[in-house]
DNA sequence: ATGCAATCGAGAAGATTTTCTCGATAAAGT
DNA sequence: ACTTTATCGAGAAAATCTTCTCGATTGCAT
C-alpha cells in the first residue's frame, strides 16, 4: 500500500457499496484479533455469507489493489478503508434532544473512531437544560446556531421529536452545517447543498412487518448462505 | 375502495418501495389532520420534493386503484397503506438488551400503531432484570426461548452489545422466532427462513462521513427539490 | 354537449447495481 | 523450471430500479 490517498472517482460509489463497507470493516477487526495476516476477498465474502465478486468490486471500488493469490495485507485494508472513510479523521458533530434516543447516542463512544464526535448537546426543554448527559452539558437550543458557526462544526444529529426536526433542521443549517443525521420521524426539507440522511426505524419497521406478514424470509437469488436486509 | 386484501404479485415489491411507503403514509396523515379530502400522486410528490412517477409506481404497487384527474381517496389511502404494511396488526415482539437504546425503543408508544409491540424485555445483567423500565419487567434471558414458544411471538428485537448479538439471535431462533431487528453493530447469521434487518448506525455513519468529506450533497438527476438519502 | 386539463395506469427506455465470465498474475506443489 | 490453483481486475451480461412517454379516463369550464 502506498498513498494513504482515498481517491478514485468519487462520484461513481454506489451508496450500496458504501454501506456494505463497515460489514467488511468490523469483519477484518475480528480476523487481526484471530491473528490473521492476510485476506482475501473470497474470505470476507465465505465469512460473512455475501457474494464474492460483489465483495471484490466494493473493496476495489475504494482504490486498493491487492495481489493475485494471496489478497490483501490485512492491517493494510483496515487501514485503508478507515482513511477511505474518513473514521481517521474525526468530525465534531452537535446533537439536538436531550430525550432518551439523544441520551443513547451521546453515549455511544465508538462514534469517535467511526469519525464523529458529538461535541454538544442541546435541548429547548428548561428541564434537561443544564444536566449533564455522559459528560457534556446540555445547552439551549438557541445558542446553537453560534456554536456551530464558532467551532465550525458540520455536522448535527436531530434526535427531536417528529414536530420539531424541522425547525431545527433550520436553525443548523442557519449556523452552517453541511450534514444532518436525523433520526426524528419526519421528513426535512433541505437545499442540495445539504447532506440529509434519515434514520427513520419506522421505514425499516414498514419493510420488517410487511416481509413477516408474507414470508418473504429469502435469499437474494443464487448461492446458499446470505442472510442480512442491511439496513 | 373494496377489499382489504393487500394481494398483489407480493414477491415482486422493490424494497426501496417499501421503505417509501411510510414516508407517504406520514404525509397523507397530515394531510388528514389538514382536512384534505383526496389526493393525487403529483401531490405527494410535489410535497415530499420526490418524482411524480416514482411515487405513482410505489403507490400502484399495492395494488389500490385511483381515478383518473382525482387521485384517491384520503383515507382510503391511509387504511390501504396500514393494511398493505400490516400496521393495523400488531405482532407481538420480544426484546433483548435493557441498556440505553433498548430502554429508548420500550420508550417508542408509536411502535404499536406501526405494526408492533413489544410485548417483554430480557437482558443478561443482574442489575437490570427485575427492574421496570417504561412497564415492562425485565425477565431474565435465559426465560426467552420459553417465552417465545409460549406466547407464539414471531419478531425479535436485539440492542445488546455487539458480542451478544448472535448468542441471543440463536437463542431467539431456538424458541421460534421469525424475523430479528437487530441493532447491534453486528453481523447475524440465520438461515434464509429467518427475516433478518440490521439497524447498524455505523452503516450510515459510513455513508454520512464518506459524503461530507467529499461534499456529496448533490440530487439524484433531474428535477429540482427532492432531499433525503432515505435510510 | 363539447373541449380542456389533470391524473392514473402501463409499457418502454434509461440508469444503476449485481452477477457472470475470463484473462493475467503470483504463490505453492511437482 | 513447469504446472496447478487461487486470486485480482475488468469487461459483459443480467437483474433491478427509476424515469420517460403516452393512451385512457374523469371532472371542470365553457
Amino acid at each position: 500500500m502506498k498513498g494513504p490517498s482515498p481517491n478514485p472517482r468519487l462520484h461513481e460509489i454506489p451508496e450500496a457499496s458504501l454501506r456494505r463497507l463497515p460489514i467488511y470493516y468490523r469483519f477484518l477487526q475480528q480476523m487481526v484479533l484471530n491473528g490473521a495476516f492476510q485476506v482475501s476477498c473470497a474470505d470476507l465474502a465465505r465469512g460473512l455469507g455475501l457474494d464474492p465478486t460483489q465483495v471484490r468490486k466494493d473493496i476495489e471500488m475504494t482504490g486498493i489493489v491487492g495481489k493475485p493469490r494471496v489478497g490483501y495485507l490485512l492491517t493494510d485494508l483496515v487501514r485503508w478503508l478507515e482513511n477511505f472513510l474518513g473514521w481517521n479523521r474525526p468530525k465534531g458533530a452537535v446533537l439536538v434532544g436531550a430525550g432518551s434516543l439523544g441520551s443513547a447516542l451521546l453515549g455511544y463512544e465508538r462514534f469517535r473512531s467511526h469519525g464523529m464526535e458529538i461535541v454538544a448537546a442541546f435541548d429547548i426543554d428548561p428541564e434537561k437544560i443544564g444536566q449533564r448527559v455522559h459528560g457534556r452539558e446540555v445547552q439551549p437550543l438557541m445558542f446553537l446556531p453560534d456554536f456551530v458557526r464558532r467551532t465550525h462544526t458540520l455536522l448535527g444529529v436531530i434526535a427531536t421529536p417528529a414536530a420539531a426536526a424541522q425547525p431545527v433542521a433550520d436553525l443548523m443549517m442557519s449556523g452552517g452545517i453541511r450534514a444532518i443525521w436525523n433520526f426524528a420521524p419526519a421528513h426535512i426539507q433541505a437545499p442540495p447543498t445539504v447532506i440529509l440522511q434519515n434514520e427513520d426505524l419506522y421505514h425499516s419497521l414498514a419493510s420488517l412487518s410487511f416481509k413477516l406478514e408474507n414470508r418473504l424470509g429469502v435469499a437474494p437469488a443464487g448461492n446458499g448462505i446470505r442472510y442480512a436486509e442491511d439496513n
